[in-house]
DNA sequence: CGCGTGATTGAGGACGGTCAATAGGTGTGG
DNA sequence: CCACACCTATTGACCGTCCTCAATCACGCG
């Protein structure tokens, strides 16, 4: 094994997992964590696996994918720096529903089942947060579920990008970046379309000058003519 | 006639949310309860208010409708008897992301957000109950989320109309009833199509007498043939 | 008996999926 | 250092699913 990182309590701290507890439970969560480095194309957890972790992310970028009994795969979330994932499964079934990849090169901590269930019970904040991040994340879902079941290509691709933007942007000259290889086929599993169709909208916002095209990389140049894609305003001669 | 008022505390002991609680623990929540009649039609809250309640259903039907900008509208899920609802709500931002409408007459059963934060506080193991059931929903809406990416609008409606025989399913003499007025429309926005094409594929399923369709009604008679089509089974010849 | 809500059914067309071929980048090995 | 292989992206042509528009029908209710 890798000698332990030295885990950094201020960035546990961060995670909205444990805000609001005080110094000796943080510091009770940082003696049961585990922290390691997880090479990028790592299988954090896969689909169907027993749930016996709890993970969060210290830095880098894991994408959350659930895959059909066709094989069709869909992007359920990315995660960044801070977040927890995982963990609603342990609690709720303890089989993973869907697998966790390392999309670059990762600091991650992990807690077992048994570990964070104590935790939990000792320190009912903590249960208290987990329900607040869930109950988020489900919002958002639904809210994907009713942008997938009413609003066509061009305008769930926006959102996604700007989503994206918001949760892993970089601004950079000219304009924000999304800060990890993204590719087209990502962003078709995003959407519910193919990799075909958003590499069409890419070329015609890009002749827009909309966006900035690359291999595995995107650049938004003019996030507010992509927000008036997404909420379907009738025509931005100008903003 | 109005259905007789329960403030059972049997039923409430059914409930996941409280599961695994003692009989002290499980007084105090019955005691801090507010039970009332919930008449057909009513809405119980409106997408964007506060999130001051947390419900759970004692009897009946609430459908959870959440509803976009542009007036179009998804259906979130059906809950039945026993089932929480806006509960994640309260502890995730305070805000309704939805709206909440009664099918039937209903009985229903609601604790203030102050009071039941208590709760949890007090007894942790709601608070696991709470993110175990959260937890599942999530699970639920993003298989959801994958269909609707992935899977065409007959086997979506498939799977919506076998949901709903699991969650609202009444054996009758020639098959499965689902127990509650549920009209194309509904389904349309459960399975994000129009009513037009969901009236056309249960005309096709009842002409091969896989289902029997009625005015906001729907029976199952071959749930198997309804499997085979939700998972895309080469020809189910005969079973 | 007339009205309203929900359901059915038809015709036409478009969005976007499928098939297919090519080009551009990146990394690797000779 | 170049050449090749591989992966990603681009772009075109075709066409099928399903949405849109529209008319009619059935049922329940006042």
């Amino acid at each position: 094994m890798t000698p332990p990182l030295a885990p950094d309590p201020a960035v546990l701290r961060g995670l909205r997992l444990f805000s609001g507890l005080d110094a000796a439970a943080l510091a009770e969560i940082v003696r049961s964590a585990h922290t390691r480095r997880i090479e990028k194309g790592t299988t954090i957890f896969a689909q169907g696996d027993p749930a016996a972790l709890c993970h969060a992310l210290i830095d880098g970028r894991v994408k959350i994918v659930q895959t059909g009994a066709d094989g069709q795969q869909v992007v359920v979330r990315y995660i960044g720096a801070g977040e927890m994932f995982g963990t609603a499964a342990v609690f709720s079934g303890g089989i993973y529903p869907a697998d966790a990849l390392a999309m670059v090169d990762c600091v991650g901590v992990h807690w077992s089942a048994a570990t964070m269930g104590e935790l939990m019970e000792r320190y009912p904040r903590i249960a208290l947060n987990a329900l607040d991040v869930v109950g988020r994340r489900l919002q958002e879902v639904q809210t994907r579920l009713r942008e997938l079941s009413t609003e066509r290509v061009e305008r769930r691709v926006a959102h996604a990008l700007l989503r994206l933007a918001r949760q892993a942007g970089r601004r950079v000259g000219s304009g924000v970046e999304i800060d990890f290889p993204l590719s087209r086929q990502d962003i078709a599993e995003m959407t519910g379309t193919t990799l075909h169709t958003v590499s069409r909208i890419l070329s015609g916002w890009e002749g827009q000058g909309i966006v900035e095209g690359g291999r595995q990389q995107v650049t938004i140049r003019q996030p507010h003519a992509l927000v008036a894609i997404a909420e379907d305003l009738p025509k931005p001669t100008q903003a």
